[in-house]
DNA sequence: GGAGTCTGTTAATGATGACTAACATCCGAG
DNA sequence: CTCGGATGTTAGTCATCATTAACAGACTCC
């Protein structure tokens, strides 16, 4: 059928396929709810194809929040740390806008994000807290130039908390359209943010 | 063993016990991640003595879902109606501080109520939904009184947007004390939905 | 003191599902 | 060519698990 012969990385793309595909699955039905026939079957090759490319059911999940993680820690590193080290107000904002383009461009990513890494082996799972909390103490930076006498445990507590209302757009998905709704996502925020 | 004669309410505690037990297993490791011989075992009983109290794992699953989200629009629509109906700020208070005070109290079963709805049969779902929705709604009614200008799908994706703040609790457990952690919730999310 | 209901228990039963084995195909390099 | 690696396929295999069956103690009500 669609055995085009030109196709272009015929091999490269597969992880990448399987991944995304996973990920819609997963964040659809979670991680014990999709087999890997399912997410086989979503990319057109039936069932242990994947072990050619995995090595598990749960490694394939571990990369993909490795790679979440990993995304989200270098766009934190990058955009809090905009030269200018006088406008933490800038740097805040970027974050804000980095994050819900995230958040807005993969709401799958970010929902398997928020549930699934209970499902990761140990190992992985270390590393990715590890850099989730690298991620956090990126805003925790931020935060605490702009409120040099907020204790830290409380500027942890309201990223966590704003994390929560950046990723609530997997939740309201539709309701809104894409520009709106990060307006919205950043003007809230920012306004939650500046009582501390 | 303790085969004390004494028992009081040895039949009704069950039924509650099992779903206590149930909903802080389903927190942490998910549906699917818990078995009907893990309920069982963390009520002291084992298997399928469960059957005797509930038709089926997610019959369990949907009363669970249904009993919160039950309580939720209860204590929402109480709340909301506060006599005053001038105050419509006071009104979102107390939406404010009910709802943080559930989530506080039951993050077990706020985690569980966000997660696993696509788990419950369908017919409990769409009851669970309706209540979903007409407790958004109570929050919607309030804030469009205090935002008339405001449309209704920007306050809706609002109101999410304040429930992922709030339902962040279980995930920054332990951070802060609980009353700490009340206070901060609650001046965030006033402040996020005073930029409407 | 026995019939019936409630609540449990320990064995099936039957699916589902992750993972492995054994066997093709394609394709690039020598 | 042909060797080898990469990628698939289709049949197992082995666990796990929800659910049911068959049976038993306890308590109530007569």
């Amino acid at each position: 059928m669609k055995t085009g012969r030109t196709e272009k990385t015929p091999t490269r793309n597969r992880r990448a396929e399987i991944l995304e595909a996973a990920a819609e699955l997963f964040a659809a039905r979670g991680f014990h709810g999709v087999s890997i026939e399912d997410i086989g079957a979503a990319v057109g090759v039936s069932g242990p194809a994947l072990y050619r490319h995995f090595s598990g059911k749960e490694a394939l999940l571990a990369e993909m929040l490795l790679d979440i993680s990993e995304r989200l820690r270098e766009q934190g590193a990058r955009l809090a740390t905009t030269a200018d080290p006088d406008t933490a107000e800038a740097a805040l904002d970027a974050l804000l806008s980095g994050h819900i383009a995230f958040a807005l461009t993969h709401p799958a990513l970010i929902r398997v994000h928020e549930r699934e890494l209970d499902n990761v082996p140990e190992q992985a799972r270390r590393a990715i807290r590890r850099l989730q909390r690298l991620y956090v103490e990126e805003w925790v930076t931020v935060l605490s130039e702009l409120h040099p006498a907020c204790p830290p445990a409380r500027l942890r507590a309201a990223t966590h908390a704003v994390f929560g209302l950046l990723n609530s757009t997997p939740r309201s998905a539709g309701e809104l359209a894409p520009e709106a709704m990060a307006g919205l996502l950043r003007d809230m925020a920012r306004a939650a943010l500046a009582r501390l």
